[in-house]
DNA sequence: CGATTGCGCGAAACCGCTTTCACGAACAGG
DNA sequence: CCTGTTCGTGAAAGCGGTTTCGCGCAATCG
């Protein structure tokens, strides 16, 4: 119960030191242009005087627009473990907040958002939603339908129309993978993330055109699935390792199992990167953290915010908006 | 623009429905316990029937509550290497979301905090703000002077009397240090962290009390400053063998100088840990996943996030509020 | 048994900004 | 010189809850 002690200006007062009515006001501070110049300045001039701040709720009561935009996040996955939603927010953050718009986050296991969520995000409250990827398309369509603008930060499942931004997964795995064999890497091997997800099926669609490219001949042998935790990666590759393909270098689809990787290749006997070469995707702290220091494929995190933060503002304005993917870019350490 | 489709449920209609006036209906759902079981029932049918949801704006403008709780974050500090504000924040957002509190996220260079930010703190759009460490304590007095509600997350610089949540950096620090004697460490070295900040420099009282309680003998020289980040840790380690102390366990104050210092160990041609044993702090994601695994202290972070929130919650009721200090916990893997 | 107290409830004012509507002035066209 | 527009502006009606105020009635008191 804060106890306001500046007692707040208002329309009434900034309107009457100014000389003009409470509808001019809100226009001048709405940016109507079919003001006099004149009476534009005296408000302008006024709410300096007054140190006025407009107050959110009742703007919010009467014109329906709230300046809150939400960035739905689910909890189970990724979060204690990865800086990246982190990332990505802060930049989405920074962006909303230049713009005089602000960030509610709701960070909800994926079944709520389907009730509560869904309900408070129909409801009025926020302008827009920024998703991370994962969400269930369905719900998203229905929010499009009630006309609330949606970006969807990563790929949605669907090929549907929604607005989203993402990391070229498919360039940046491409070009790990050919960087492998320009390192003289003959059988190159790929830990896939969760194939049912987007990012883990382009990356492995970059490998594949890798080879498509390359002289080199595939071999089924030498894809291993993974879940994108080190633990799986370790798992992976040990398969990898049995099946005596004579494998000299490997692409994991995540910073995460590249390091259990990188694991199960030492405990195998061998070394990096001067039996097999291994590089991940992220860079990700785990990457310079890493001993050899892991190359890997790096996106620039905070840019996609950035870019998901724009997308929904464009949409506010009324405009028509197109996906945006981002480049990323090999970073090359010790491991191949 | 988003038009809402359905025209959403009003407290005249519910008063309607219920045959009482609006006034009544207010008191049901504001929990007014003097309203007649029976009126209350009608009501709550009324609302069910018309699946009602309150309009935060108009509830706001009219209570001057808006049920919004704004988390300001320093953003060019940790956010982009470190998972750990962001876990504290999940858990911030479930538990306000649990209590029908909104997160409204503010992540803001250090500098503009006594700027935009200040000024929309005070401006009463949020009901109150937690506040990552590290914020200017001067800000954070102004803020209580206006009867904000206030939750500092991590210890304040000054001795004050702000409400705060702390993992027991002093307790984890001694715990590790006294771990590292009993694995029979003769010349336990500390590489700190920034002193200046109180995390810092209790967990160098947490190593100095360790020294005091066991009867070795402490020497400066054992005692070498880092600033958090990895290189820092390595070059500190090098510091501590250089010296020459017969140095053989190390208690880096984060995991991230920790790993440093292995590397810093293998390249002085030393084993971890049959050489020197090494323990880091905070059990982050780099601790699972060096090599050898680190052993290290775990806060419980999600509980750190709730605990700030349980605070802030509890300051809303109006309740007198005591800072909360959370227990830290070793997690022994294979460095120590 | 009249006077007082307390409880449950509705009428209505109000929170601060937005937006519609209509009006007067300035201007163009005939 | 008289209509038809256009443009800038103010009055006022909301937006959807919250809260104060006072009324009627039943319980309590002297």
């Amino acid at each position: 119960m804060a106890s306001k002690s500046a007692p707040r200006a208002t329309y009434a007062e900034i309107a009457k030191t100014a000389g003009v009515s409470e509808a001019t006001v809100s226009r001048v501070l709405n940016g109507d242009e079919n003001v006099h110049p004149d009476r534009t300045k005296a408000v302008n001039a006024a709410v300096k005087k007054l140190g006025y701040k407009k107050h959110r709720a009742a703007s919010a009561l009467a014109s329906g627009r709230t300046g809150l935009i939400a960035v739905v996040i689910d909890d189970d996955l990724s979060i204690f473990s990865d800086p990246f939603w982190a990332t990505v927010t802060s930049g989405i953050s920074r962006v909303l907040m230049e713009n005089e718009l602000q960030t509610l986050l709701m960070v909800t296991p994926l079944e709520s958002v389907d009730g509560p969520v869904a309900h408070y995000l129909m409801g009025g409250e926020v302008d827009g939603a920024i998703f991370f990827q994962l969400h269930k398309d369905a719900l998203i369509k229905r929010l499009r339908k009630q006309n609330l603008p949606i970006v969807i930060t990563g790929t949605p499942h669907s090929r549907s129309d929604f607005p989203f931004v993402d990391t070229d997964s498919f360039g940046g795995a491409l070009a790990a993978t050919k960087h492998l064999f320009s390192r003289g890497c003959k059988h190159v091997g790929i830990i896939t993330g969760d194939i049912d997800t987007t990012a883990g099926a382009a990356r492995l669609d970059g490998y594949s055109q890798a080879y498509r490219e390359s002289g080199h001949v595939p071999s089924k042998k030498l894809i291993a699935a993974g879940d994108w935790s080190m633990e799986s990666g370790r798992a992976a590759m040990a398969r990898l390792l049995e099946k005596g393909e004579g494998i000299d270098g490997v692409f994991a689809s995540n910073d995460l199992m590249a390091v259990g990787a990188m694991a199960a290749i030492e405990e195998a006997g061998l070394r990096v990167p001067e039996d097999i070469k291994v590089i991940g995707f992220d860079d990700s702290v785990v990457a310079q953290t890493a001993r050899p220091a892991l190359t890997s494929v790096r996106q620039d995190i905070v840019a996609l915010g950035e870019a998901a933060a724009e997308l929904m503002i464009a949409q506010l304005r009324g405009e028509e908006v197109q996906p945006r993917i981002l480049k990323s870019e090999l970073v090359i350490r010790e491991t191949a």
